[in-house]
DNA sequence: TTACCTGCAAATAGTTTGCAACCCT
DNA sequence: AGGGTTGCAAACTATTTGCAGGTAA
């Protein structure tokens, strides 16, 4: 059952698509897993509901959503796209030990750049958006 | 000829890496270049100068030099992998219309980040670096 | 000399494309 | 009805691997 169906009709609707099942449950899949999954693990996690989707589709799909600004593309480090729902602005951390991404929302430091910025800009560009990329490591207990 | 012989030779030193005519060319355009290159412009590059280098050299090569912190893998959105040589810190600028990324380097900036995080720390990880990822957009001349 | 390094070619994996059939609106 | 959308299979591109031979230290 697809949890969202009402936002993301619209969010589709904003963006010109046709709603189909496809675009649902690979939307519905985005909404929920709060991770960033690459191409084939949406393909796995939305087989599950709509069997017969095809690879293909699901590369088309991100793809378009990503231009559309629904979901945003992100690096990572195995050289495969992961996509990200873009529910609210965050950061992200990257534990160097493993390869997890967590998102770090940060209200007071999204105002801290901007703040920044609005007096300090960099010449010749318009700044669109801010995200840090966090190196981490996970704490080692020793007190 | 390389340009950098000394500093690339003492790099692969700190490394434990043998000194080849592979590694210091591959390394050589990484410093001079000051872009971010996927692997196969890396070794279109590399070509010119050691015509017989093979790819599956420079796909060793760099994978190697960035997991001694000699380079870092980059995010792209094309879906190929980019490395970057860590010359001095710098952010990155991504502009948003076209594949352009261009580096970014600013102490102030790294000292704020530095100075916020040293009083609002994040639980459960250490901060090893951060970096920005600036989506920005060419700055249309109207005056 | 010896352990590390490289090139090759083949295998694997990731992504894109073209098109006929399908299905939202 | 009609144009956007999908699935398929094939093409294409990117990356990894194993190993024999080569080379820096």
């Amino acid at each position: 059952m697809i949890q969202n169906y009402q936002h993301i009709k619209s969010l589709l609707q904003e963006s010109g698509l046709k709603t189909t099942p496809q675009r649902l449950a690979v939307l519905d899949y985005m909404i929920a897993c709060k991770c960033h999954p690459n191409v084939d693990e949406v393909y796995q996690a939305v087989c599950a509901h709509v069997p017969d989707i095809s690879k293909a589709t699901v590369y088309k799909l991100l793809e378009s959503f990503a231009q559309n600004g629904i979901l945003s593309k992100m690096n990572s480090n195995d050289g495969k796209l992961k996509y990200d729902y873009i529910a609210e602005h965050h950061h992200h951390l990257y534990d160097v030990d493993n390869d997890e991404i967590k998102d770090y929302p940060n209200n007071e430091l999204d105002e801290i750049l901007k703040n920044y910025f609005k007096e300090k800009s960099i010449d010749g560009y318009v700044i669109e958006d801010i995200k840090l990329e966090i190196k981490v490591k996970k704490q080692i207990n020793n007190k």
